[in-house]
DNA sequence: TTGTAGGCGTTATCAG
DNA sequence: CTGATAACGCCTACAA
């Protein structure tokens, strides 16, 4: 409807001048720039993007390709993307792919055809998009891969500190005078789930700790698969006295399994998560966990894309995130078997014929 | 890159033809129908959708414009929408307004720019759209308010029947023996809010059961909005016997106040929230709910949006989604102080000088 | 400094 | 049924 052309008119200027004022590309001397100003404001005008995007082969759009917006981790890491985007003029193009690398391709290979400015996905399993990236960044398009990265990923990443959280809040359960602590781990074939259990592996056997085969399982990110594991778990003998879930949904299907054999937490075990979702600390008991910046994450990974749209052509950056422990209520030590309980639920002591080893207590 | 002249010169056919092959606009003979599409496979070949965008004055873009993606009712939303989106070739933009207005207009003149198919919005706080949607329609896309409606909205609609399945759960509350009911509206300036309030009241004056002026707070939907709110009702003498949030969120505001007081939920004080999000089942105990269907909303949304697109010029339609009682431990019949205290700690007593009315006890 | 023309990739129109 | 051509709105040379 109204289009340059028509401020043009408007403003009795050329058409040349309209573009140029808009984009600054060549000064205008005041009286006519001022006229054009006017007449945009007069009727609202704004530039379409369409053709703005056609002409100069690169539109304000940000492709944001996640496995599932209803994965509660995720929309904080939406979020932060938009937040940044949208304050420097660019725009976000949801896409879920539901872990399907089928879809995930589709919507690659769609988004592009918008001519988006970049994408920052969220790889789905087994995804591969090294050959996708690089057509994106033959047409100028930057791409950067979060959270977790495909194998092979050499481009741009911005991810947590997997590892060195899973480290620490295992360290955490072991100076609380566990031993035989159990982990669930994500589907392993996903960065961050294996990161995650190397950091727990690493913590253990740092402190001297075993890890039986089967205190390791591996299920899915959610709450069926957390009960699922945890009743098995619960039920081997010696049992664990702690149980480090990859994520809080697993977390939480530990929850309710210990509850739905009878038995307490943190008494009769203590249970950690991974993410710190906001329900996290509503729980009841309240469920420590290793926070995730989500919303930073999507910030980051905003800002880094913003920063090659603009012409940053340094080698690849992979910005690493720090995680932060919240100890909560669902952790305590373990109950001795040897020593009647002390309080009500609470008792503490290294069980018989236990190897003790001074942890190192490294303090940060 | 890659264009339809490309595929013209390879299949050896003139553009026209590859257009007509592509959007079937004409039937084009075996043959040649089938030289293009090898083409078009060998290549990889799709069209731009800026181009075709342009050229048809409308794009396959629907702009999903939303308060804030990590409110955790908005997701399920958001789900639906696109899952109905993708499914018919449609892309979501998606936008945040952060209930504030003046971003919302922002959005809504920018988006237009895109020339998107179509709007679904969760209107922000005191949003008056109606002049943007008209300015939406005129240039052929249609524009679906859901979940709350600015005032005087006269357009496309999907919401829930908030009025009804607040009716129902304060209904429920009654009929386990409750008068002393007490309510934690939202921000009454919406409408979904307003309507639960008035479901509450509809119930309650139908039971014959008064509302004093203190027994209805008015708060965000946060969870430090319904603690703050629960805390002032808990000090009330005589205290409320069970409390109707409007949100899940206020719901656990009230958990976490009811808790700090040393209250037992249910036995002290039953609890009701709205929405029934992921966690209520999750919680301990488990928070009787509301249920929404934020997936249906979406998707329904989408679906009435694309009828729209595809030519439908019928009368606006105003579509109520059912809710769905979701009773769970948080609720329980208030304790008679007629009668001894039955669990450790659950002991209340109707304050002398409590009007007992016989309750209506309708079944439906 | 200001105005003008060409083309981005597509679709629609119209002549063959 | 097929093939050439004009527009969609904008940006960017280039000419004045």
């Amino acid at each position: 409807m109204a289009n340059m052309k028509e401020i043009a008119r408007i403003a009795g200027v050329s058409l040349g001048t309209v573009s140029n004022v808009l984009n600054g590309s060549a000064r205008v001397r005041d009286p006519l720039r001022r006229r054009v100003e006017e007449a945009v404001q007069s009727i609202g005008y704004q530039p379409s993007a369409l053709a703005r995007g056609l002409r100069r082969d690169k539109t304000n759009m940000i492709g944001m390709v996640i496995p599932d917006v209803t994965n509660p981790f995720f929309p904080a890491v939406i979020r932060g993307a938009e937040d940044v985007a949208f304050s420097n003029g660019y725009r976000l193009v949801l896409c879920n792919t539901d872990n399907d690398h089928v879809k995930e391709l589709a919507h690659l290979n769609e988004l592009r055809t918008y001519l988006p400015a970049g994408l920052i996905v969220i790889p789905s399993n087994f995804s591969d998009l090294t050959k996708q990236a690089e057509s994106y960044q033959r047409n100028g398009a930057a791409v950067v891969c979060i959270d977790r990265l495909p194998k092979r990923w050499q481009g741009d990443s911005v991810t947590v500190a997997n590892e060195h959280g899973a480290a620490a809040v295992t360290r955490h359960l072991i100076r609380l005078g566990h031993q035989r602590i159990a982990v669930i781990a994500g589907p392993l074939h996903l960065t961050n789930s294996e990161q995650r259990l190397r950091g727990f592996r690493r913590a253990m056997s740092e402190a001297g700790l075993p890890v039986p085969p089967e205190y390791v399982q591996e299920t899915s990110f959610d709450v069926p698969g957390g009960r699922a594991k945890a009743m098995l778990l619960l039920r081997l003998l010696p049992r664990p006295t702690a149980i480090f879930a990859a994520n809080d949904m697993i977390a939480m299907g530990v929850i309710e399994a210990t509850r739905s054999l009878g038995l307490q937490c943190p008494g009769d075990l203590s249970i950690v998560g991974f993410d710190d979702l906001e329900f996290a600390s509503l729980l009841n008991p309240s469920l420590a966990s290793v926070f995730q910046p989500g919303y930073q994450l999507g910030a980051t990974a905003a800002r880094l894309l913003l920063d090659r749209v603009r012409g940053d052509t340094s080698p690849a950056r992979h910005i690493v995130l720090e995680t932060e422990l919240r100890i909560r209520e669902s952790v305590a030590p373990p109950v001795d078997a040897s020593q009647p309980p002390q309080r009500r639920k609470a008792a503490t002591a290294s069980p018989p014929g236990t190897k003790k080893r001074t942890s190192t207590r490294r303090r940060s």
